[in-house]
RNA sequence: GCCGAUGUGGCUCAAUUGGCAGAGCAGCUGACUUGUAAUCAGCAGGUUAUCGGUUCGAGUCCGAUCAUCGGCUCCA
């Protein structure tokens, strides 16, 4: 038999020996071997590998699959520390995720104490080092020992495997454990863990069902990784737009306002007034036409939508819906009906199509109340809402048009590295809540394939996450913990044109339907800024921060020079501010990085005789003097060209 | 909505376990008039998230509500 091993290199066996001694064999620490291997691609566990002629890679630690392995051994050996202290907890599931593993339990709730007592164990366990056997039983006795082990999570999991599934178990010790593996040859390998939270979780993710005790944990094969992870844990904490923002004075919540009602605070505000300000002149360029109506309707419009029948639990309901009365209004969960009652007040020909509507929009969304998180997910937000009415021809192009705008916003922000793009489809099993019919969606998510590919996007397809009313075209990032949210979206929708009764007279003088593209550009505002907050650390590029340049006078003696500077940069378009206080440069200059101003002029005898400026950026340091005429041409280029200069010195600590 | 944790000046944290709410930073006032990351002195700032309960006495114990955080579900 061949074994390729990862650096290139492959050893000859003999046929007589199994596959799991080779691996023992080659690892020479076979507690410290992932007992896994990869044939054509998958990865399998070496006991199982049959055919002795294949060739096979034998996983190590250097793989993710091998890592995989490693830390679902760890949530075995969390589930045996769980049943020993606490037996008559029932076990659900235990996989790995990226940077570690977690398992369900039902049970009590775990508190810190009882996190660290069950890590205590576990480092018992390990130190016990039993190996993982791993067997195989037909279904019926399958289920029999995992009803005799009083597993009944199991046991359904068992129920619902196919027929023809091979039914494996792990056994460590006394636990065992239904699981397809691969895991290590031994317990004894696991060198560094952590248990890092206790929470809840449906079974089977399903509201519906009971609520697990779910424990996450991380692992690492390294002890000092593991370290290193808990480091960059604390890290990204600082860079936390939650945290951030609230420490910069971008936002702040309070509780009488309510949840998800964040306050912009003046810096906050100046940002996104430039964003705004920058995307409506964009897509005025872009043939948009800006419409302003109102952020609420009575339910009689939503009705026609039929956000009434497929969103009304995520609206703001005024009135009284039980007293006939009463006049029921609701505040708007989208732009969309309103901007179709833009386009009906007149017959369109298709000479006047496309016909492109772009509104900044501010809408509310009544979400859970254990939903809302900082400025991601709030009840009030305003987003760079669009929508295009259009023939079917001009579909792909108008599609296109927004797919570039889309991406013009990404990549003037510096963001378009951090995004994935994903096809959102409906749920085929799920059709009540949904729109149209099979045929239509088809028809739909197959055009919308095609102008990605056209286009040459790498995406990936998700069914499920398509709007009621069409599929969407999702533009997906990860905030600093690694959870996606959407950022854009660009949606095909061809029920609601009919719903509205919208139509264009064609060439032929006949009644015609419109395609509509629902669109943001740059998305949420709010959602947005706590991403580049992310992003850039608080360092926002120049042309994006509330405050870009700030004066610092030696001494009162210099104060009117000082304001003259101001002036001048004022004059030009520059947000910039004076620090009058009567403090030393040095006090002067730490708070000015602090706040994370991207510029410091600092004036005195020398600049105010000779009319310059000594320039101190957070790119570069000290930039010397220079002519105040020829630093501000510089920065309002910067701005102009909404340059991203690349941070030289970075170290805002408190 | 569900599970869990948390809540003390603007921020970071104390308060000997039920016994006089305190410190640093920030702020304000005054002095200093300063050359590239913290000048000195003084002052002010609190119904301990809110409401209720137990107690001679509650920041501390109990209950409810609100908010924040970590997840689940949902979602831009």
């Amino acid at each position: 038999m061949k074994i390729t091993l990862k650096d290139g290199s492959f050893k000859e066996y003999d046929k007589a020996m199994t596959v799991y001694e080779i691996a023992k064999d080659i690892s020479d620490g076979l507690a410290r071997m992932a007992c896994a291997g990869e044939i054509n691609g998958e990865v399998v566990d070496l006991r199982t590998v049959v055919d002795s002629d294949c060739e096979l890679n034998i996983l190590t630690f250097n793989d993710e699959a091998g890592k995989a392995a490693y830390r679902h051994t760890t949530s075995h050996v969390l589930a045996q520390a769980v049943k020993r202290l606490y037996p008559n907890a029932k076990i659900a599931i235990g996989p790995s995720i990226e940077t570690g593993f977690y398992y369900d339990f039902d049970c009590e709730p775990f508190d810190r104490a009882a996190l660290d007592a069950i890590e205590k164990e576990m480092k018992k366990i390990i130190k016990e080092g039993a190996e993982l056997v791993r067997f195989t039983l037909p279904r019926e006795e399958a289920i029999a020992l995992m009803k005799e082990k009083d597993e009944p999570y199991k046991v359904e999991l068992i129920e619902d495997l196919p027929e023809d599934a091979v039914i494996s178990f792990y056994q460590q010790g006394d636990f065992i454990d239904l699981c397809a593996g691969p895991h290590l040859m031994n317990t004894k390998g696991i060198k560094a863990f952590k248990l890092i939270s206790s929470s809840g979780a449906y079974w089977r993710g399903s509201e519906k069902n009971k609520m697990l005790t779910r424990v996450y944990g991380t692992a690492f094969t390294k002890k000092a990784d593991l370290d290193d992870h808990l480091k960059h844990l604390e890290e990204i904490k600082k860079r936390d737009h939650n945290k951030l923002g609230r420490e910069m004075e971008i936002f702040a919540t309070v509780d009488v306002i309510g949840q998800g009602l964040p306050l912009l605070m003046p810096k906050g505000a100046k940002i996104i007034q430039t964003l705004q300000r920058w995307i409506e002149d964009e897509e005025e360029r872009r043939g948009y036409m800006r419409t302003k109506t109102p952020l609420m309707a009575k339910k009689d419009l939503y009705i026609i939508s039929d956000h009434w029948g497929h969103y009304k639990e995520g609206m703001f309901v005024l009135g009284d819906e039980n007293d006939e009365n009463s006049e029921v209004f609701a505040l708007r969960p989208m732009t969309c009906p309103f901007q179709y009652y833009v386009y009906k007040q007149s017959q369109k020909s298709y000479r006047d199509l496309p016909c492109r509507y772009g509104e900044t929009s501010t809408l509310f969304r009544n979400e859970d109340s254990g939903e809302m998180h900082g400025l991601t997910r709030v009840r009030q937000f305003t987003i760079s809402e669009g929508h295009l009415i259009v023939t079917p021809e001009q579909v792909e192009d108008e599609f296109a048009g927004c797919l570039d705008l889309a991406m013009y916003c990404l990549k003037t922000l510096g963001l378009q590295d951090d995004v994935t793009y994903r096809l959102s489809k409906w749920d085929p099993n799920n059709k009540s809540k949904y729109l149209g019919d099979e045929e239509q969606w088809e028809r739909m998510q197959n055009k919308m394939r095609e102008m990605l590919i056209h286009h040459g996007v790498n995406f990936t397809e998700s069914e499920g996450e398509a709007a009621f009313y069409g599929p969407k075209l999702d533009i997906q990032a990860k905030n600093v913990y690694g959870k996606e949210d959407t950022m854009i979206t660009i949606q095909l929708d061809f029920i609601l044109a009919e719903r509205f009764d919208m139509f264009y007279i064609d060439a032929n003088g006949e009644k015609k339907r419109p395609y509509i593209i629902h669109r943001t550009s740059m998305g949420c505002y709010e959602r947005t800024l706590a991403w580049l907050i992310e992003k850039y650390a608080g360092l926002f590029p120049t042309w994006l921060c509330p405050e870009q340049v700030r004066v610092l006078p030696i001494s009162e003696k210099y104060h009117d020079y000082a304001k003259k500077v101001k002036d001048e940069l004022q004059k030009n378009g520059v947000l910039v501010t004076v620090d009058e206080r009567a403090e030393k440069i040095g006090y002067k200059i730490r708070q000015t990085r602090l706040e994370r101003v991207p510029y410091m002029l600092v004036v005195g005898q020398k600049e105010e005789e000779e009319g310059l400026v000594s320039v101190r950026s957070r790119y570069l340091g000290d930039e010397g003097q220079k002519p105040l005429d020829t630093f501000i041409d510089e920065i309002c280029k910067e701005i102009r060209t909404k340059e991203i200069r690349k941070i030289e010195v970075v170290e805002n600590e408190k």
